[in-house]
DNA sequence: CGTCTTTGACCAGCGC
DNA sequence: GCGCTGGTCAAAGACG
């Protein structure tokens, strides 16, 4: 009975909420036509379309052994609720305002039977139906039996009732969870760059500490706008579209002053940086940090036919490089949805399968997102914020935000990303190339042929040596990029030295949580967080996917 | 004509 | 120091 209803919300379909176009693909399969429900729904008096309705579209909920005065009741598809919609549209058709009313309900049945003779609709009418001259003649038993019917029908109704109550209100927690998941979203990276921003203050304040965590200082909103201008790489473009006036040109200069120095300094060894940032100013450190925060890598691999996968950010091609060990060219672009943005991406098509696009994302935007960027954008920052606030050090490893994160997602995420801490570019690789696999890596045929297939791909691309381990965690199912993200991170928090045991936590592992490793433990363990990044990362690589054929390697 | 892509050249880091 | 490689620049060409 409560088929398709109770579990509506949150449960493994809540791909299909979150798009209603999609709804009806599993919950509303006969509902194949949600725009004719609301033409239905909308137009009371067309019992043509109505009738039409009842015939296309059944009950989702089992019935049994009231089909025949579902249809007797069936004009109250006439009566349902001004307002309906995919959640509540399957139980309007009964619940009409006036049902309830039994004398009502004969008076608008008699009513109706007019109607039906009138439209000439050939409705199934049965014993049960009051329009059938049966009814009229039939004598106590027939009574008895309407008169059982008709409770029965109330009972129902009153049932429907209450779950189009109990919908609504799982629709209404729906929206919000949906709201407040995206504003924690961006709160949440917020905090994480606020938090890193105070280690820095906290690191300067007490010079004779370990400097290690300070080069991993992320660009906070405000200070990235301005700042992060001046020390990010510019290019040609740039530098032509605000050659005009004389403050844009000044600003052009301290663009590629910025950018030359950053340029001197990404390239730099582990060790010279922390040497370097030692020694520096407040700003020099944040010039330090900024090149490095931007070699914090974001890598995803999706299968896509489509040059680029379609992430929501305007992208201008300025390179293209023959890899080594890779027949496929590697393409650079750079964001150009804001002058100075430093945000730049790597496109390149994995060498065992060409059907997959790895692309790989460095930076932070600097400038407000179109929506369709903002989950791709957020999870990449977020995800390179966390890597580097995991890499930071190793004897914290296990204390930071970034394993509490892990844990969060931990027991019901399965291996799905790779971790990839190896100077000078962290980089976690997102794969979206593998269904879902059981957990704790049972699926031993699918997971070793993608870890071989991601270390190739590390080696392509970072072409560099593998100077520490690489944990390799991959079949990531299109729509868990969260537990993706929490994945890794709990790889992470391996790579830093400490292990989980069996996957089981240890105790001690978050004896310091902070308020930030509880904001992203409540993030992702809500399932919303999952299915909303899940829709619009699907939504990306199928967009792209769809635009196979017409050519789309222009920006997107 | 403006914008974007292509592509060879250049630069810097790294390993030998 | 030299060669290899990744990353970027910028001139030239293509495109709308």
């Amino acid at each position: 009975m409560e088929r398709g209803w109770s579990g509506l919300t949150l449960d493994s379909s809540s791909l299909d909420l979150i798009n209603p176009n999609r709804f009806n693909s599993n919950n509303h399969r006969r509902f194949s036509n949600p725009l004719t429900m609301s033409r239905i729904d909308d137009d009371d008096d067309q019992k043509t379309k109505i009738s039409t309705a009842r015939n296309e579209f059944r009950f989702p909920v089992s019935l049994s052994g009231i089909r025949d005065r579902e249809d007797d009741a069936g004009d109250n598809d006439r009566e349902v609720p001004g307002e309906v919609d995919f959640f509540s549209d399957r139980k309007s058709i009964v619940c009409g305002d006036d049902v309830d009313d039994p004398r009502a309900r004969v008076k608008k049945e008699e009513q109706d039977d007019q109607t039906h003779v009138n439209t000439g609709l050939n409705l199934r009418t049965t014993g049960n139906t009051r329009s059938d001259q049966s009814v009229v003649d039939d004598g106590e038993s027939s009574e008895m039996e309407d008169k059982r019917a008709k409770n029965e029908l109330v009972k129902l109704q009153d049932e429907l009732k209450e779950m189009t109550m109990e919908n609504h209100k799982l629709r209404e927690l729906l929206t919000q969870v949906s709201n407040n998941y995206t504003s924690l979203q961006m709160h949440l990276v917020s905090l994480m760059q606020q938090q890193q921003q105070n280690k820095v203050i906290e690191a300067a304040e007490k010079p004779e500490e370990t400097i290690v965590p300070r080069q991993f200082i992320n660009l906070g909103p405000s200070r990235a706008a301005g700042e992060a201008e001046d020390v990010s790489n510019s290019s040609s473009e740039e530098r032509t579209r605000s050659g005009g006036s004389s403050a844009a040109e000044k600003r052009s200069n301290e663009i590629r002053d910025g950018k030359r120095l950053g340029r001197e300094e990404s390239p730099e060894t582990e060790s010279n940086k922390v040497q370097k940032v030692n020694n520096s100013s407040p700003s020099t450190f944040d010039q330090s940090t900024e090149a490095t925060m931007r070699k914090a890598r974001v890598s995803v691999r999706a299968r896509s036919e489509a040059p680029m996968i379609s992430d929501g950010c305007q992208w201008r091609k300025y390179g293209q490089k023959m890899a080594k060990g890779n027949p496929c060219p590697r393409a650079y672009y750079r964001c150009t949805m804001a002058t100075g943005c430093p945000v730049r991406k790597q496109v390149q098509r994995c060498a065992e399968d060409r059907s997959i696009l790895i692309t790989t994302y460095e930076g932070n935007h600097i400038h407000p997102l179109p929506p369709a960027a903002v989950a791709m954008a957020s999870t990449t920052t977020a995800a390179a914020n966390m890597l580097l606030s995991g890499s930071m050090s190793s004897h914290d490893g296990m204390m930071n935000p970034t394993n509490l994160l892990a844990r969060a997602v931990l027991p019901c995420s399965t291996s799905m990303a790779t971790i990839s801490a190896s100077a000078p570019f962290p980089t976690v690789t997102l794969d979206l190339t593998h269904a879902p696999s059981p957990p704790n890596g049972s699926n031993s045929s699918s997971s070793t042929a993608a870890a071989t297939t991601n270390n190739n791909n590390h080696n392509s691309l970072m072409q560099r040596p593998q100077q520490h381990q690489q944990q390799q965690m991959t079949n990531l199912p299109p729509g868990m990029l969260p537990h993706v993200i929490g994945q890794a991170l709990y790889n992470q928090s391996k790579f830093s030295g400490l292990q989980f045991s069996g996957g089981s936590p240890s105790a001690a592992a978050f004896s310091q949580p902070t308020a930030v490793a509880d904001t992203i433990a409540a993030l992702t363990a809500d399932p919303n967080f999952t299915a909303v990044l899940a829709a619009v990362i699907s939504s990306m690589i199928n967009g792209s996917n769809h635009r196979d054929g017409e050519g789309n390697n222009k920006n997107q």
